[in-house]
DNA sequence: TATATACTGCAACGAGCGTTACACAACTTG
DNA sequence: CAAGTTGTGTAACGCTCGTTGCAGTATATA
């Protein structure tokens, strides 16, 4: 009963998360949202309470539209041998993509995580699950690509990979060349 | 000619760094710089110009005092065969004192680059330049560490550090033992 | 000592922030 | 059709921000 909500929210949602993907949390205005979602303040306090609420939102969007279908062949039942490189490689073209589109760029949670937000206790331990499972799924990766190889090898690439990753993402936008340079090493260094 | 300043430029700007440290550069009020640094806002501005000038002041004081003297013996005339070792280690020693110590955690540039400050062209070419410097010492110390190895390898082994060195940095604030981890991981990677 | 110069304290500025209050419009339910 | 509930628009709130003006103080030079 009562008047129906006029807007697609999960088209708000995405509309903010680019901005605070670009911003980040702090620096993204209320003004800027509202602009961004097409919104009035009114329809956003009601719908998502505060900022706050509505950049926790962006952050679930953000796992579930942008983070989760990326890694999705890496998680799959039977995992391609070249699924991690495929990984690495789109990965490589969203990055140099995104830097040309608009000011969104790297991930919006590894921009998160060098910000006093990071001392919220819920940003932090959604930022490590994040990375936790990145890690994982470029493990499977990785033991997908060479199932003779020893455990301690397989964690130690993982975690070279994912550090390139985390660096690619870190480096987009003051370095972009350095960024994908992160990217290329990692293939190079899954090939040896 | 004229009154004398009443206090020390270095200290004052060693001060300011810590808070731009911790909360980045656009959430370091200027009050929280007065308390810091135990300035007056007019000798702030008369010293520095703006809140902008001292943060540029305090990036400087950073290279000089924090990241420099810490690369030094990887720029030695003749570098040690441990000495990327011992930089990793000590490195691994720092971030996990500053974790308690107090809030400012991390690399202040890393901090940096992931916030819309990086979209300065000032900003963005300190950052790169240091990401350059970091990564030349690094290759060094790998150098070292297997003369006889190939340039190729140890390019490789360059690249792979400094991503995992920027990658700790990214990781201290949401998960301090990833970022440790980061680092041993490096050492681990040295090794083999 | 007189004068010019440089640093500091106090107070206020205009602007923008995130948030709230309230009236009105739209629609579902009885 | 009436009642009740929910979404939207307008306006303002109190607060903090970075910055500036100005008077006053302290020091170096002449």
């Amino acid at each position: 009963m009562g008047r129906a909500q006029g807007f697609e929210t999960g088209q708000a949602v995405r509309a903010a998360r680019e901005v605070f993907w670009r911003d980040g949390y702090a620096e993204a205005s209320v003004p800027a949202l509202e602009r961004a979602t097409g919104l009035n303040r009114s329809s956003i306090y009601h719908a998502f309470g505060s900022k706050r609420g509505l950049f926790d939102a962006a952050v679930q969007s953000y796992l579930d539209e942008v983070v989760r279908p990326r890694l999705r062949p890496l998680v799959a039942d039977a995992v391609a041998p070249d699924a991690l490189v495929g990984y690495l490689t789109g990965l490589r073209a969203a990055l140099a993509r995104a830097e040309e589109i608009q000011g969104a760029a790297g991930c919006l949670l590894v921009n998160t995580s060098s910000s006093p937000l990071a001392s919220d206790d819920a940003v932090r331990q959604t930022v490590a699950d994040y990375r936790a499972e990145l890690r994982a799924a470029l493990r499977r990766g990785v033991v997908a690509m060479r199932p003779d190889a020893p455990e301690a090898d397989a964690d130690r690439l993982a975690d070279v990979c994912t550090a390139l990753v985390i660096s690619a993402f870190t480096l987009v936008r003051v370095d972009p060349p350095s960024a994908l340079h992160c990217l290329d090493t990692a293939v190079d260094v899954l090939k040896h």
